[in-house]
DNA sequence: TATCAAATCCGAAGCGTTTCGGATTATTGG
DNA sequence: CCAATAATCCGAAACGCTTCGGATTTGATA
């Protein structure tokens, strides 16, 4: 484990300006960096950021809190998160490490403790809820971080989200414009911010066509299969008058839709017109389809590079407005929708 | 965020003291150590582990490296791994994070730099291989770590294991006794160590038997439910004379085993003797076995507090005999086995 | 030639903690 | 009453890095 002192000496340079060569500082000579940084490769130096963690305050290590929760056990969008998150930020020269939290109310105090630890420079918190105590927890602190994702109302941090509202909206707008009067919205679990976002936009174009709101064809859930089959089952065979489009959070729960439909005797689209929202996760769902899926379409995989790109630049000090961005979607018919009987 | 001088300045005390009557030293008075304790707790002093670090070599920090792999994205004992050491770890005041290194390459490189940069104290290494660099790696360093599982041969280093040569001996051992002739083995991915393991004991249970070791009888694979149905349909339909008794590595690839038998009209434990080995994973498989499944068991869960007293353990120096385990299984006989007919 | 600015360098302080070596006081045994 | 011992305490150095303020040299400018 070299230091820099060990660089100093052997080049007969001050540590001081060998730390300053390193970092790419301006008053150093060209020719002085070049052999600085020829000599700290050959002595394989790697900085001690425990050390320039207590010098400047910045550690190059930020992380993710999240609480244990039994059911991401089977839920492998974790995995896709944090490795996501770890590859920009490594390529970054930054480290990203993920801790776990035994339980929700865990969570502020692990950040707590973490800061005041002083072991990492920022955080990025996802699934954010309507309304969030992190966020204030953290601003509060003055703690840089990024969410994927954003609260309703002001948004004074660094974000990446998708329009969720947008989404939500022109999917029920394209199902009106077809001639749907009934449609359902199968949704996430109720208060998280996106949830509520798309059931705004979804309301948003009901109450443009001068259609009522039926609470009957708003659904929540976790966005699995097993809640889009169960919830397809209780729309299509309940209580109230059926739906005759549906709308899907995800891929999972038009899966489900699809099952139960199939179960029911119902036919996509000629009975159910269907449309989802395609987050684009890897793994083995997806693609089989039939009839072939109408979605809106935003990979979740494309948040991790802004993500990374956005606490970096809290970090560094860069201004809000450069560190916001809400992506677009993008609206692929395929087979799934169709006109309404009536 | 107070620091050590607030508290002696409170105290009209020496930071040394105060350090000292924080970490129970022994020589600090009682009444000393009770009035700083106070006044840490009234300050709400927490240590700062990045200048403790630097200080003193130790930073109460460990880490988990694991490779991303496309197949852990569905795969949720990953959660289970990092929030059962997670909690054990903070429940001995240490964080324990996790760093996914991109690719398997990368898992060395990756320990390198989390070291030189001096941030963690020690790692636990999980699904270790029949040989494998990372111990030698780390070992070469003289970085402390603990094994979950153990290699072939010579293991100078903490561990905890579970006897799997034994299970899978026994399990063979008692279908055999049993009368069964042509018993499958469907395993984990080969050259895991704990699959080689399995099939050493398997091995060893047919020899003493006088019984031949059939290739055909012993199938490789990720452990999951699609690979123990297509194993199952392999077996008993085919090209060789079908097992009349199957051995499987986890309840997962039970699962698919049964779904195989039903799906070939083969009942059990009439036609097919079936015994499993039951790690108890949370989550919504196992449980649903028609007829009961034979298992031998070991939590997984048992594996997180040895693991972490032993990590502990090594980086406190404690001899290496207080610091390995393997721990026993246990033989729950249930449905799934019956006499082999002939 | 004197002055100033730019380029390049360095010493020293400081981040918050631990720890070594000794200092001070109180207690005990002879 | 003195020396030895135990009980408590403290100053200062160290960990490896960054950064502030200034020093030195060079070249250009007036």
């Amino acid at each position: 484990m070299a230091t820099l002192k060990d660089i100093s000496r052997a080049l007969n340079l001050s540590v001081t300006q060998v730390s300053r060569a390193l970092n790419d500082h301006s008053d150093v000579n060209e020719d002085t960096r070049r052999r600085v940084k020829e000599a700290a490769n050959l002595l394989k130096y790697q900085p001690n950021i425990t050390a320039r963690k207590l010098a400047s305050g910045r550690s190059g290590m930020v992380g993710l809190v999240v609480a244990f929760n039994p059911h991401m056990v089977s839920d492998g969008m974790w995995i896709e998160v944090v490795s996501g998150l770890s590859a920009q930020f490594s390529g970054r020269g930054m480290q990203f490490v993920l801790h776990i939290a035994p339980e929700a109310d865990a969570v502020l105090p692990t950040y707590q403790k973490l800061i005041s630890a002083g072991s990492l420079d920022g955080f990025v918190v996802v699934e954010p809820w309507a309304t969030d105590p992190r966020m204030d927890f953290l601003s509060g602190l003055g703690v840089p971080f990024v969410v994927h994702g954003r609260t309703i109302g002001m948004t004074d941090y660094p974000f990446y989200d998708i329009d969720n509202q947008g989404l939500a909206y022109e999917s029920a707008h394209r199902l009106i414009a077809s001639g749907h009067r009934r449609i359902a919205l199968i949704n996430g679990v109720e208060h998280r911010s996106y949830v509520q976002a798309r059931t705004d936009g979804y309301k948003k174009a009901l109450s443009e066509a001068r259609l009522p709101f039926d609470p009957f064809l708003l659904r929540h859930g976790v966005m699995d299969a097993a809640c889009g089959l169960t919830q397809g089952v209780r729309l299509f065979s309940g209580d109230g008058p059926p739906p005759t489009a549906v709308i899907c959070a995800n891929l999972l729960i038009a899966k489900g839709v699809y099952q139960s439909l199939d179960a029911l005797g119902l036919s996509v689209p000629s009975d159910v017109s269907v449309i989802a929202h395609d987050d684009v996760l890897t793994g083995p769902l997806a693609a089989a389809f039939y009839p072939a899926l109408t979605v809106t379409r935003s990979p979740l995989g494309d948040a991790w590079a802004p993500l990374a790109r956005f606490l970096s630049g809290r970090i560094e000090g860069k201004p809000l407005a450069e560190l916001q961005e809400v992506a677009q979607y993008e609206f692929i018919e395929r087979a799934s929708v169709g006109k309404a009987k009536d």
